[in-house]
RNA sequence: GGACAGAUGGCCGAGUGGUCGAAGGCACCUGACUCGAAAUCAGGCAUACCGGUAACGGUAUCGUAGGUUCGAAUCCUACUCUGUCCGCCA
């Protein structure tokens, strides 16, 4: 959520930057709602400091208390009526500035779509094949190792089986990844799968996203989290904190989202599942450092592809790509050979205070010092799911076995290549 | 699922319907003492908004939402959360 003074103040320039992201923003009824609420909430106060004042006078003067009560009465229920008005007009200033998104960081290109996005740097080449590679679900099936018919039959569609080394996998890289990043000095956290409506709300996701996630039926309403983003964001919320920025944690945790509005795209193979498994990096850091922080993730995410030996390239996001809640994003990009294209494999943003103000996390600058919000970073290091679609289609050969990275062998238990299940 | 207890400032914790923005302690800040530090002593120290160059003044906030009352941290109702015990359970 945007500061609401700030708009206030800077309403003109806040328009221009938000119109930027493209698609429709009406903050029209913004400065009207504003000044009205202004006005109001002035003639409470005044309204409020007569009753005080009143009231001071019967607190001392018992005689009083009959004749001056009934005038009393009928103050209270003036007052009433301005907190009524008042509310109603916070509600609908409140529910403007939670369907805005934020504003994007000067640095950002501005663009209408992804073909505007700007590549900032490239890390290896394009493999070569003496073939033509196929997609990585030709590759899992021809290995008797991913099975969407089943999966389909379980539970529907965008679901899969993974199964015997290709499971293995999937449970090595997710052991690599975070062994990495803690090496880094990111604290590994186990988070909730579940989250309450408000821990949603303060990354952002709701409530302009409802539809996009799964949520228990019943009374105990809560949300299969789309992201480990969501809790580990949300481990701070509503708390000052006090010790050395940034703070940095890693977590593993499948992933759910309902994909609606997806229909039709990448509906063959691993690329857009209801559920698929994630390593997230998050971190919480100082308002003047964050930049530099967003830098700091966007590498160590990258550098997980860069030890597996994936090409990839790192992608600065346009005000027209970006998501809800973010100041500035880079996505990394993996070359998939069999698709012929890069997908998104991890997604790097900042979110300057956008989200700490939902969620109220602060840190105290200097001790003394007031608190301040602080600014929400995250990033995916990286899809697991999609990093094997990587794997799979990098490093697949003529006779359809796949070699493993490296890095990976021990943690495949000295396996260095995925040969069918026989 | 059943029973009970609780929710107060950065943290702990006291609180009688008006004298409570709230005792006391810790933490923190400033000063004194000291070569320096510790200890000690003195003072300061919630947040947000409004007005004011400022000093300062005003308003709100004691889990959340309502209610009673001229007046609520304090009484009533509902809700949420936490703790303890019992049951069930990987």
């Amino acid at each position: 959520m945007l500061d609401l003074s700030f708009v206030a103040k800077n309403f003109d320039t806040v328009v221009a930057r938000l119109e930027a992201r493209g698609g429709k923003l009406d903050l029209s009824r913004f400065k009207a709602l504003f000044a009205e609420r202004k006005r109001l909430h002035v003639e409470l106060e005044a309204t409020q400091a007569r009753k005080n004042k009143a009231q001071e006078v019967m607190k001392t003067d018992a005689s009083k208390r009959a004749e001056l009560g009934p005038e009393m009465k009928q103050l209270g229920q003036v007052i009433k009526d301005l907190e009524g008005q008042l509310k109603a007009l916070e509600d609908q200033l409140g529910g403007l500035m939670m369907n805005t998104p934020n504003v994007p960081h000067e640095s950002v290109p501005v663009g209408a779509s992804e073909a505007d996005n700007q590549v900032a740097r490239t890390f290896g080449q394009k493999p070569t094949f003496t073939f033509t590679p196929r997609q990585h679900f030709e590759v899992g099936e021809k290995l008797g190792m991913l099975d969407f018919e089943r999966a389909a039959k379980v539970s529907g569609s965008r679901f899969a089986f993974s199964l015997g080394a290709l499971a293995r996998l999937e449970r090595a890289l997710t052991a690599f990844m975070i062994d990495e990043h803690s090496k880094k000095g990111y604290l590994e956290v186990l988070p909730p799968y579940l989250v309450s409506r408000q821990s949603m709300t303060g990354t952002g996701q709701l409530p302009k996203f409802e539809d996009d996630a799964f949520k228990t039926a019943g009374d105990n309403e809560l949300f299969l989290i789309p992201t480990a983003e969501v809790p580990v964001t949300n481990f701070h919320a509503d708390e000052i904190l006090e010790g050395a920025l940034p703070k940095k944690y890693c977590a593993f945790s499948p992933c759910f989202r309902a994909e609606a509005g997806s229909a039709g795209k990448d509906t063959r193979g691993l690329i857009r599942m209801h559920q698929f498994h994630k390593v997230e990096l998050v971190m919480f850091a100082r308002p003047d450092q964050s930049m530099e922080a967003l830098e700091q993730l966007t590498a160590d995410a990258a550098s997980i592809l860069e030890k597996l030996g994936l090409h990839h390239r790192v992608v600065l996001l346009c005000t027209g790509d970006m998501g809800f809640a973010s100041t500035k994003t880079y996505d990394l990009e993996v070359w998939l050979p069999g698709q012929g294209a890069y997908r998104e494999i991890s997604s790097c943003s900042c979110f300057s205070d956008f989200q700490a103000r939902r969620a109220k996390i602060r840190f105290r600058p200097a001790p003394g010092e007031k608190p301040q919000l602080l600014h929400t970073l995250n990033g995916s290091g990286l899809a697991v799911g999609r990093t094997v679609v990587a794997i799979l289609e990098n490093f697949q050969r003529e006779d359809g076995t796949v070699k493993l990275p490296d890095v990976l062998v021990p943690y495949m238990g000295g396996l260095t290549e995925l040969k069918p299940l026989g």
